[in-house]
DNA sequence: GCGACAG
DNA sequence: ATCTTGTCGC
């Protein structure tokens, strides 16, 4: 049977509605910041989601969980949330803590129908949630500066929709967005706050080691 | 019709 | 995203 992307098109604009699009609560001081990533396995037929619970101030890896799920639908821009978030909903129930706000490598708002993977998820675990991409889906933006730290806003059809950040000098910039109960303002300065010398902020880089296996979370590993 | 296009 | 080694540069 084929997809039917008009329905899920039509559920994007219906879940967009639902979107919040401020902070839950005003300055809050958050316990636990989790990050999220999928990556994919055996041909592409499984989707393996990794989340990552950190602490906060002092960003220190203390649970991930790593949940592997049939994959239902295949890459089609615009509609990566529908692909992404039955894995990341099966990893988001092995928690045994459950984080004050949530990173995920995608998009959020910054989406054609205002419904990225970051603002899907969100919706659905009724957490809050930033969007940090690694490349534009849609929107245009300004020449950024060379210096780490610069920031210029992701504009789409009159609207802002995000922040385009160089995070590290000599390094492409992350795509920012609001996913879920944050704003904007918050969104890029809990991105800026958790950024620790890498391109990536500690959520999102800890979620694709652990999601990738990469030496940093070997090494991590072998410490417990 | 042509180009763009998260992961 | 994934397939994959070395290599140039800070």
């Amino acid at each position: 049977m084929s997809i039917d992307l008009a329905e899920l098109k039509a559920l994007q604009q219906q879940y967009a509605t639902k979107v919040i699009q401020y902070d839950r609560n005003e300055a809050f001081s958050p316990r636990y910041i989790a990050g999220g990533d999928v990556g994919f396995e055996a041909q592409g037929t499984v989707a393996r989601a990794a989340m990552v619970i950190l602490t906060w101030p002092e960003l220190e890896l203390v649970e991930y969980q790593v949940a592997r799920v049939p994959v239902t639908l295949p890459y089609i821009p615009g509609y990566l949330s529908f692909r992404e978030c039955p894995a990341l909903e099966a990893v988001w129930q092995m928690l045994t803590i459950k984080p004050d706000l949530l990173f995920i490598d995608g998009q959020g708002v910054a989406h054609p129908r205002g419904l990225g993977v970051a603002s899907h998820f969100g919706l659905f675990a009724d957490v809050p949630t930033i969007g940090v991409a690694k490349s534009r889906l849609c929107g245009e933006y300004d020449a950024l500066s060379p210096e780490p730290g610069s920031v210029v806003g992701l504009r789409y059809q009159g609207q802002l929709i995000g922040s385009v950040l160089r995070s590290k000098v000599r390094c492409n910039p992350l795509f920012i967005s609001v996913g879920h109960q944050i704003s904007a303002t918050s969104a890029l300065a809990w991105t800026q706050r958790c950024l620790r010398g890498y391109r990536l902020p500690e959520p999102t880089r800890w979620a694709d080691a652990v999601a990738s296996n990469r030496p940093s979370f070997q090494r991590w590993l072998a410490r417990q």
